[in-house]
DNA sequence: CATCCCGGTTGACGTGGATCAAGCTTGGAG
DNA sequence: CTCCAAGCTTGATCCACGTCAACCGGGATG
């Protein structure tokens, strides 16, 4: 909607997407943030950008000069080896951050791809740190934010190194179902965005034993699944599957 | 050596331990930064601890208040689960950084033990922000380091996802190798600290697994293998393993 | 000195998930 | 509407690694 829709000259800062009036403030980096250090980061990230499914965000060995805020949509970060072979390293929904691998050599470490239609807010890093050296509540949630992210990655090296195929996709199914319900949608019934073969790569089972395992759930009454359509129908039964031995 | 051996004062400064006469500040956090801010750190990390082989640096759930530097010795990371199911998810040698992992909550959420007596300096995180607020080189290498542990992490699950046996524990040498060449050892031989056993846990193999492979590896010809006593002699050959599927 | 115990090695055998292969379902293009 | 390609399911078979078990060697203990 163009600005001249709007008569009252302040209803414009309303129309423009900012942090400030972001629904996803709670989830994403403003969190904690008063109204006026609010305002100081919507000059940060007016910078915007829609992707249509399959494109790439940023591919590795790319230089790296911002992270990016999720608005809208739902990613993938995987890395290649020679080969062919493919790790996905994450799914990633509204709220979450993208690009904190490239800090570290200042190149991207690993591809980035919209798993659909996409919006996301480019934070420059350059801008964000002289920003939280200014606002000590913004540069301690970030730091929160990556140090969340290595706990999230030590509980995948769990998934791989320990799990069995039954375990590790009924922790993907919950963690899936947690991350839907923070967000305000049904912790019980969603759209899984990713292919068999993509679930595969992230749990590290190939893509017949993951569709074998839904289906063996299913036939067990823990959920429904079609496709893509998944209904969890027993989180407790779930999650008894993670912690016992076979 | 105590101070009294000194007939200089100004010598008092060169006997305290402390980042600014420390061999690894070029590996840890005051990589960068110049005389002066080096001594402003200093202040902030005088608290240093020894702890002998198996002590506990920090266990899952302890409060979180400072990150720690390994000025000496050689630790493991490691997350628990409720069966007893146990995953390494690191192992740190001297100039990295443990605890990251407790930002995110203000809780830790893995054990760190040490392999070996070893030495460490604590660094209060609140301090640490609050001087990366100033010092905008520590800030920047502080988040290049947390980086490099979420990229380091990824590295790991790529192993856990996708390799077979053999390619692990070749990537996991010559990485052991080429962090001891970083700190001034032989890159062809050294002692490995930990057990079979924490090997496998870390590469999502069982002990026996690691001893065949390594048995495999010395057939072969690319290593000589004792114990813990490690000689690697074909590097191309252990780097050729990792890229070929069989 | 003998004993114990922990960690490592090696062999025999079992199995969970990979591989190979054949349909099937769905959605988009023409 | 039909056709086609991509993705999903399911079955049969295989194999890398796990499991179980026996033994060994070295360092600590008494």
């Amino acid at each position: 909607m163009p600005p001249e829709s709007s008569n009252k000259p302040i209803s414009l800062t309303i129309i423009k997407t900012a942090c400030s009036n972001c629904n996803l403030r709670e989830l994403c980096l403003p969190l904690g943030l008063t109204d006026e250090e609010l305002h100081r980061l919507d000059d940060l990230v007016s910078n915007r950008r829609r992707l249509k499914r399959g494109d790439r965000l940023y591919s590795f060995g790319a230089p790296f000069d911002a992270i990016y805020a999720i608005r809208s949509g739902f990613f993938k970060t995987d890395v290649l080896l020679e080969d062919g072979r493919e790790q996905v390293t994450g799914f990633q929904m509204a709220g979450e951050l993208l690009g904190l691998d490239g800090i570290s050599t200042e190149h991207h470490t690993c591809n980035a791809v919209a798993l659909e239609d996409s919006e996301i807010c480019a934070i420059p890093f350059s801008r964000l740190e002289s920003l939280s050296r200014e606002i000590h509540t913004l540069q301690h949630h970030f730091h929160k934010v990556m140090s969340r992210e290595i706990v999230r990655d030590h509980g995948v090296m769990m998934l791989l190194g320990t799990m069995r195929a039954e375990e590790r996709l009924a922790a993907f199914l919950l963690n899936l179902s947690q991350r839907f319900t923070a967000r305000g949608f049904s912790h019980a019934e969603f759209y899984l965005r990713m292919t068999r073969e993509e679930i595969g790569s992230y749990l590290g089972l190939k893509l017949e034993t993951v569709s074998r395992t839904f289906s063996r759930f299913q036939e067990d009454g823990h959920i429904a699944v079609q496709q893509k359509h998944v209904r969890i129908l027993d989180v407790a039964g779930l999650k008894a599957l993670m912690n016992h031995r076979g």
